[in-house]
DNA sequence: CTGTTAGCGCGTTCAG
DNA sequence: CTGAACGCGCTAACAG
């Protein structure tokens, strides 16, 4: 039983293929009567076009504008670059293009201005990462009035839903890891303590204050007693890491629990290696080649992930499936909350980079 | 930049789309000087066919037969077939179909005869759940005389490599498994109990076996002074469970650590539910909505999750990148191992059926 | 308002 | 051994 064509459709209508193929696309120039006949037979039959049949015939060319943070090499934005690289690969064939601009996360104005770039070259679609809201929304309403679908990736903006959102549910991840956390700690741990990266005072990403509150939620609801330290790392002057580190445990030597909500645990890891500290449970974010070696090591106890390279691939597949094929798109996307140890991190998804 | 097209290669190496074609296919009727000019030229600019164009002319139907052992409804193999449908429907413009037909895991001969239909029709490709290696081989040597691809799907037969494999790595999930319920039980933990589901001696699956050969290797590794009790509940005498149970837990009062191998970790969970037990500390695998209830209730603490719905997915969607779209195929895909828990199933992948 | 037709990139004849 | 021509399902331009 071979599927409907739009010959078929056209035959059983008693019209020509011109014709059903303008009521498809809700084009003019057709009768009332015509139009009738055929959309009625396209319900009844349940009519499904061959989307690689018409993208051949169509054969236009698609180009996306990607805007996502500068990073360092294997950050974890590479990561999601990768992903993007392997989708406009996979979906070659529908002669699709991806363009990559980045800008400075510390920087708003270069946010406005690598976005005004991107309105200027009119691409079909846009993936983005988004920045604080209101730089972001003055950006996404300009794409919504040129028509131009584009996807938020990592981080949501709900005042300005997007076509898809992909990217991890980080209120909720931050409770799980205070949950794995304590139970690393023990039932009678009295005191933890989060390690954070901050330049001048600003924490770098929604995210990362996101995680920080579900944790603080489930120590409040589950732990009221255990204190929580906080170590303020800066975000750019590295070299004082040690330093710092070296007074913070002095400070607190009975500590024996800590978290990063950033993807940096492997700062921590790699002290706590260096100093032969073997007693402290470390978790953090991310699988950065440093944090894994970290893990495998023994220096970090777990990781929660967030698949980056399938939030970049899924980010190019959706605006093919929704600009090419036409397919219903889930405008939610929530990455699950995966827990990483040295147990079961081998059978992990490589990452592809 | 436009891709590179048939018709260019011909152009530049001056000669028909025809005899492009016949040295792209390995087809023969092409002069030797002919295929060293077009080879060259196809090298030179690493021509990639589009595939989409290409399924769309050669105009096949493929027919996938999947072999699958008998279950009833919302268990583990029901995901399964969810991700099987799913496959067809994604690809369903390259005229594919699937035919799923059942075995019987107890008994052998019904193994062999449902392979026998299959070879008897036929088909472009195979997906199966692999049943004891002695069965499944003289199936697949078959399969390999008619130059029918195949695929396994949960559990590898490691002598007759398949086309591609699709499955957890079961020693390691297990092994992954008691780290965890150890991290639950603490560190002074005398004892744990494994929970069984027998059908005269046998358990049913060489998963479940080698998931507690990982796991016993982990518990002497680390705890080896732990105790491992063992209950072996009837697989087909459901009635007897609860006194079973009753009995056990009088017969060990201070125990408060168990785990089963297979999917019915529920059975555990609704009977220490029922019970009021709180203290008690399970883990199972597998997302059934039974065991997900428990999850979320509070009687399971952890389930270990291998996403069946996304095994049958790639399953039928490597026979179509094999097959039609002549893409390179990763032989040995390890499923990860995600540990799920009341704060993140949330979050999880959503079970499709 | 409607039917016809020429492609899209590729596979497969069928003459020569 | 090779090229030309037709068709796959669909789009879009054109003629009526």
């Amino acid at each position: 039983m071979s599927r409907i064509r739009i010959k078929d459709i056209a035959q059983m209508a008693d019209v020509s293929v011109g014709t059903v193929d303008r009521v498809l696309h809700g084009r003019s120039g057709v009768s009332e009567a015509s139009r009738k006949r055929v959309e009625e037979i396209l319900k009844q039959l349940d009519y499904q076009p061959n989307m690689y049949a018409s993208a051949l015939a169509s054969n236009k060319q698609y180009t996306y504008a990607c805007l996502l943070p500068q990073h360092e090499a294997s950050e974890y934005w590479t990561d999601i670059e990768a992903g993007i690289r392997e989708a406009t690969l996979a979906y070659s064939d529908f002669n699709i293009q991806a363009d990559v601009t980045h800008y400075d996360p510390y920087d708003y104005h270069s946010f406005e201005q690598a976005s005004q770039q991107i309105v200027e070259k009119q691409p079909d679609g846009v993936l983005l990462a988004p920045t604080a809201p209101q730089y972001t929304c003055p950006f996404v309403e300009q794409l919504n009035q040129l028509h131009i679908p584009y996807i938020y990736i990592d981080s949501n903006i709900q005042e300005q839903p997007a076509l898809s959102f992909f990217g991890q549910h980080s209120h909720q991840s931050g409770f799980f890891a205070a949950r794995m956390l304590m139970l690393l700690a023990g039932k009678n741990a009295t005191e933890i303590a989060i390690f954070r990266k901050i330049n001048e005072g600003v924490v770098g990403s929604n995210q990362q204050e996101r995680r920080e509150i579900g944790f603080r939620e489930y120590m409040e609801r589950h732990h009221p007693t255990c204190h929580i330290w906080e170590l303020d790392l800066h975000a750019k002057r590295d070299t004082e890491d040690t330093q710092m580190l070296d007074d913070f445990f002095k400070a607190h030597p009975t500590l024996h629990n800590g978290i990063t909500f950033n993807s940096k645990a492997y700062i921590i890891g790699e002290y706590l290696h260096k100093r032969g500290i073997a007693d402290f449970n470390l978790m953090g974010y991310d699988l950065l080649k440093r944090n894994v070696e970290c893990l495998k090591g023994g220096t970090i106890s777990f990781l929660i992930a967030q698949q980056p390279t399938l939030q970049g691939f899924n980010g190019i597949k959706t605006l093919c499936d929704h600009l090419i094929l036409k397919k219903e798109i889930n405008r939610i996307n929530f990455m699950p909350i995966d827990l990483l140890t040295r147990e079961n991190i081998e059978f992990y998804y490589k990452p592809i980079n």
